[in-house]
DNA sequence: GGACCTCTTTCCGCTCTGTGGAAAATGAGT
DNA sequence: ACTCATTTTCCACAGAGCGGAAAGAGGTCC
């Protein structure tokens, strides 16, 4: 990745933040020299970032500082960094622990969106998950996040194989909330199980979910509790490094 | 300010960051698709908000979120929202008590920079001094600022009346700290007086100055310390709310 | 209130920067 | 090792962004 590849406005409007976070409220024209710009390109620069809510004047015309949408964007990227950071040695634990491969998933557009991966140790193991968007009926952590809320139920479910659930009254979310953890038996692909518990956030809505997925031969019906006794310890855990105490 | 004098590309580049902090991770891909623009497009635009410290790569090549640049600048962005907000009303109230003109100042760059002002009510007052850089030696605000740390005095210091104090023990910078504050009689300009106390953040060091400033036939010597005294008290209101408690 | 001054914003012709298409590079899966 | 999908880099070209100038806006002074 070299420079050559870069967009200067773009890096002209990056250094505009970078100075008005150096300098608080500054006017277009010093603002201007410091960037060795002319004052009209500066002007245009501002009105571009005051529509994307990063900067906004401050009161006086021509006076412009930081604006909240910077705030904003940091509270997402909080979320999101500590989320995969907080995660991450607890995954790798539990990956050699239930010998499966262990995902992150998230909410996202109806879907649940796996953000992180650890691979279990054994030589046959499934998919890379990561960034894939899998559907939340016939999905452990799918099933989580509809029980939980994160997620609304459709009213029609696609049937992927012969044991997908596409009844949403047969999804059984209320038996999830009380046992605490949901799972998958080749609903979505034959030959493959998982099971989900629910990682909750600092105000205690569910944000996330952990699963352990693997191949039906192994992840069998008989060792589901198990392995979520494993999975909702985790996710416990993950909660509260997120700031979840209860 | 119309939406015709903006930047297309930057546009683009605060779009990319929305998505991100809806989405969360994200691939170049998705990220071309939702903006309507050709792949490339996306990678480079990337590239400019990833060597600017506000995206980077999450571990997987392709994959990106928010990066820690945007923390950052929300941090200077609080910062600089917290003061002006918290000191605007109590400067209303302090100059129509004062009857004076009464400036915050803040530290930038060896001088003191005023950014924002209340005037007094009365008929006669002096100048707009929002945005102006001032002497620290020769102006209240900057005498508090160097008594405090906040600024370094200067081996030279330069004379703007025929009463500026041009050597740097003369500023009596002990004396101001153990008063509590600091005043200037004719040092910057010939019928100029101000006094100004400081403004601590919250951990407690000196972040900025609260002054009063007008023309010396109404703001004696005589009446200086009795408007200190109010600048004081404003001064540790501004603090308490700045998160600063002793 | 008018004149003057300084700064910001908008307009416009021009050129150079950003674009999209294609090729090269890269990584995952088998 | 091969295949495939995706990302990154390269390049020609045209249109987006630039700088200069005019218009707009606000403050100061008389």
């Amino acid at each position: 990745m070299s420079n050559s590849t870069t967009v200067q406005s773009v890096d002209r409007a990056i250094a505009i933040l970078e100075i008005l976070a150096r300098e608080g409220d500054s006017r277009v024209t010093d603002l201007a020299t410091e960037l060795d710009v002319h004052k009209s390109t500066a002007s245009r620069l501002l009105a571009a970032l005051e529509h994307g809510g990063l900067v906004e004047q401050s009161g006086d015309r021509g006076r412009y500082r930081l604006g909240f949408g910077v705030i904003r964007l940091a509270g997402a990227a909080t979320a999101q960094l500590d989320l995969a950071k907080e995660s991450r040695p607890i995954c790798l634990r539990l990956a050699e622990t239930v010998g499966e491969t262990v995902n992150i998933a998230v909410p996202r557009d109806g879907d649940a969106v796996n953000i992180s991966q650890v691979r279990g140790p054994a030589a046959i193991s499934g998919h890379n998950w990561v960034g894939q968007r899998t559907p939340s009926h016939a999905t452990s952590s799918g099933k989580v996040l509809l029980a939980y809320g994160a997620l609304r139920v459709l009213a029609e479910l696609e049937r992927y194989t012969p044991r997908t659930i596409t009844s949403p009254d047969g999804l059984g979310l209320d038996e999830i909330r009380e046992r605490g953890w949901a799972s998958t038996v080749e609903e979505l692909e034959l030959g493959l199980n998982a099971v989900a518990a629910p990682i909750r956030g600092r105000d205690g809505s569910v944000v996330a979910a952990v699963s352990a997925s693997g191949p039906s031969y192994r992840l069998t019906p008989q060792r589901l509790p198990e392995v979520a006794a494993r999975l909702v310890e985790a996710a416990r855990e993950i909660s509260q490094r997120l700031g979840y105490y209860r």
